[in-house]
DNA sequence: ATGAAAGCGCTAACAT
DNA sequence: ATGTTAGCGCTTTCAT
């Protein structure tokens, strides 16, 4: 009453066996070895169609002992920012003879520890990495390291590690906004951060304060609002800045969807963007040049960025481990002025 | 000269001759087997921890021909649509243990098939995909069903595919947006398609016509304008059937993008929206919500789809082949009124 | 409660 | 130009 194995996948050796050949002919005729006959290479791609043979992947990724994944782990794949820098790694990936492995984690440290040992696990060839809001502890990557596999983080970094890293100089991006903002003519310029263990956050508020300083500029630090940096906290916070008794008179937010939540309140309550508040953005979302006004915001080159990541990686692959010295990149991101910050006189 | 293999990982072996034990034992242990002692495990754990043991999946899956991976193809992450599909099928998916592989294919029809023979090589236990606009051909997929491995297609299937499927009812949300341009007193309605060998553009233009007829419209096929339904080409379009002797009323475009396009091509020539143009669009991007005006479009449940998805893929997994029949399901999407269609009068 | 042994499917060094 | 053989690291049946 057996069923027959009908379900059995085809192997090499079920192709051997119809030809009447080994196993390691077919193997070979398969990867066009330069000694196997024309005649053999033939008969065995025919077979192999004949037959549905699928190469299973796992088998031969543990013989050799190479998997050809590289890793990716960024908070989410529907921001701009990581979508491109994602397509830009794909290109070069693929290329190369890669594929890639995305992973998001939603700004959870818990899924990140599980793609981190998931992707250690699968024996990736290498992790590109960029943190989540929430981590601090960052072991999980130092098991990356002691495993002996290439790690890269870029734009939300893990300062602490020895491991190449590719940032966006957000301090001179902040410090460009800031003083364009200054140079319309804004007087008041307030300032939504993120948490101050991330660098980019902490970075971009920098550039903010030096900017103003080098301005001579009063430091109030009611117009500092540290919040998520969602649309929501956006629309919340421009609210608590606007009841001040002294309301700012610019907004530079250190990311479009806060800024966006920004613009959304301020249009609700008919204040002039700019005249009365300017507003700007970091990391030229999509959305931030489509709406009205389009929002002036810092470009950060992702998918160049995300071509050179994968450059980096292969470099690093196939240079002898100790030789391979990891090197901070630093990018010059750029001010896109729009609607947004024309003129605030 | 020999440089010690301290690159070497470390293997159950490993531990297994450190404590005097065979790998069986290790492995057992380490899987928490009821017959081992509570000694053996705590000793097994800890010289794991010990020796930085990182377990091979690999080579586990090699043995026990299950990967655990649920292989999804999309064409592009950054839409909303499907990052929350997506999103939707992580949620059960890691609940239940899977890993979730995501693939793009840009659109890209060679790229859909490289992703394709990447799953079945890796050996994912299932695949659920949503097809490029340029696959006409779905030979790639009948090998995903010749190797046994559940295939599910959402929202762009192959209908020719005897698979489950989930959908959309694109003619639904087409038919309710006509209607509703209907009811707010448009007379003259464009409509932008995608290809016709695509089943959601076929579905949504036969909504669109369905409702005119319905209403006595008389159809005029210069109003019908199929392009690639991208930003640009809203533009162009709008362009278009704005010169033509007697151009549109409302336009209802397939794509939230074209129907962007559309708007900011009335808004620079100014025209009113509504008023004198009102713009719908479809699949309720992020973007609709926070343009002015904002956009109508249809909302479909993009989320509970991922979720509804993942758990038909473990249904279709734990039930024995002969059993499984596949089944078509249709989601019913909801019109979401907004100021570009608020009124046309 | 643990060990011995076989094998998943493939590759590659070493034959011939 | 092809065959032989061993083994990647793990799991699991059968044995004790």
């Amino acid at each position: 009453m057996d069923i027959p194995e009908v379900n059995k996948k085809t192997t090499i050796h079920d192709i051997a066996k119809m030809l009447n050949v080994t196993a390691s002919t077919v193997s070979r005729a398969m990867k066009d070895h330069p000694r196997i006959s024309k005649e053999t290479k033939k008969a065995v791609n025919d077979m192999a169609e004949k037959l549905n043979y699928q190469p299973n992947f796992i088998a031969s990724n543990l013989r050799t002992g190479k998997s050809n994944i590289m890793g990716v782990i960024v908070p989410r794949i529907n921001r701009d920012f990581f979508s491109n820098v994602i397509a830009g790694i794909e290109d070069v990936a693929y290329e190369a003879g890669y594929s890639v492995l995305i992973c998001q984690t939603h700004d959870n440290y818990e899924r990140e520890k599980k793609h981190v040992a998931s992707l250690i696990n699968s024996r990736a060839e290498g992790i590109i990495a960029s943190l989540t809001i929430e981590t601090k502890d960052v072991s999980h990557f130092e098991k990356v390291k002691k495993s002996n596999i290439p790690l890269i983080f870029f734009d939300r970094v893990a300062e602490s590690m020895d491991v190449s890293k590719i940032l966006v100089d957000d301090y001179a991006g902040a410090y460009k906004v800031t003083e364009h903002l200054i140079k319309i003519g804004c007087k008041k310029i307030a300032h939504f951060c993120g948490p101050m263990f991330i660098n980019v956050y902490r970075d971009r508020k920098r550039g903010y304060l030096d900017a103003l300083e080098k301005h001579n500029f009063k430091i109030d630090t009611n117009y500092i609002i540290q919040n998520d940096l969602s649309i929501e906290a956006g629309k919340q916070d421009m609210e608590r800045l606007m009841l001040l008794p002294n309301p700012p008179d610019a907004i530079f937010s250190s990311s479009d969807y806060s800024a966006l939540g920004a613009i959304l309140y301020l249009k609700e309550k008919n204040y002039k963007i700019p005249g009365q508040v300017a507003v700007a953005g970091f990391s030229n979302e999509k959305f931030t040049s489509l709406i009205d006004p389009g929002i002036t915001t810092i470009e950060q080159h992702s998918k160049q960025i995300g071509n050179y990541i994968a450059k980096l990686f292969i470099e690093e692959i196939s240079t002898k481990k100790e030789n391979f010295i990891p090197r901070k990149t630093i990018i010059t991101p750029e001010l896109c002025i729009r609607a947004s910050t024309l003129d605030n006189l």
